[in-house]
DNA sequence: CTGTATGATTGTCG
DNA sequence: CGACAATCATACAG
């Protein structure tokens, strides 16, 4: 009976539904552009649904097996109800035994059906199997957030939310990426140089806005700038050797903590 | 097909 | 529980 509440719980036994694929395509359109998990999970209800309609219709078969059997059954001792005494008693025993027969068979049925489930979930829902790299925007996001917090690329809870909004994906995965992106980081820092180089420019030119703001706001008058609307242009200076030297040793200490508390 | 990039998991430590 | 390190398994580019 373990076995009828799993497929009950995987959906195979239950009645047909519409809802779950419903709540996912919420899902898709909410999350907007990336339709990452959610094209692999509607490749997993169809597997699902599949095994779903092969145990039904298997399931079906066989009711109506024992069903036609059991009526066979039932005619033949009728007919041998002519010749010799037939109490209700044995009638009842037969047809006893051949529905534990029937039973039976509809148990390995339901055995298999649930190791095809359980191969299917193995197969799809194992995301380390299935992998998919984040969207492009994704990562930018990300590599936004931690070349900016490079002294300290430790996001609080609340910025991990905030991340995993922003990125669409959840917030074990962006505890992730910054896990990844951390070691990775250390481990060959040389190899990062373009890419820190790059976001920090990026952010210089957020962070340009932010000061451009503040200066309008104190009294300078710019000529090319009214308000928030105009970009700057670029007036970032970009030491190319050594943009960050900033010693990445997160872990004990954080002296380079106060300096950059750029959070506007 | 091979090498690299990358997201996820596992085990260890505090 | 979170961070780190090593590792796995896949994606993707050449």
């Amino acid at each position: 009976m373990r076995l009828d509440n799993m497929l009950l719980a995987e959906g195979v036994s239950g009645p047909e539904k519409g809802g779950g694929s419903a709540a996912a395509a919420a899902a898709a359109a909410a999350s907007g552009g990336s339709s990452d998990n959610s094209i692999e999970h509607s490749d997993y209800r169809a597997k699902l649904t599949q095994i779903r309609q092969i145990y039904h219709t298997e399931l079906e078969k066989y009711e109506q097996a024992c069903n036609e059997f059991t009526t066979h059954v039932m005619n033949l001792l009728r007919e041998q109800s002519r010749t010799r005494p037939i109490s209700p008693k044995e009638i009842e025993r037969m047809v006893g035994i051949i529905h534990r027969k029937f039973s039976s068979i509809q148990m390995q049925l339901k055995q298999s059906t649930c190791e095809a489930v359980m191969i299917l979930r193995s197969r799809f829902l194992d995301a380390r199997r299935k992998r998919r790299n984040f969207s492009k925007q994704a990562t930018e996001i990300l590599n936004e957030y931690f070349y900016s917090h490079l002294s300290n690329p430790y996001p609080s809870e609340e910025a991990k939310e905030e991340l995993a909004k922003k990125c669409s994906i959840t917030v074990s995965q962006v505890s992730n990426w910054f896990g990844n992106k951390r070691i990775r980081y250390k481990k060959n820092i040389g190899k990062f140089q373009e890419e820190a180089n790059l976001y920090a420019a990026k952010t210089a030119v957020t962070a340009a806005h932010a000061v451009a703001a503040a200066v309008q706001n104190n009294q300078t008058n710019s000529p090319t700038t009214p308000n928030s609307g105009t970009y700057p242009a670029r007036a970032i200076k970009h030491p190319e050797g050594q943009s960050v030297k900033e010693d990445p040793r997160w872990r004990p200490s954080e002296f380079g903590r106060a300096e950059e508390a750029a959070a506007p």
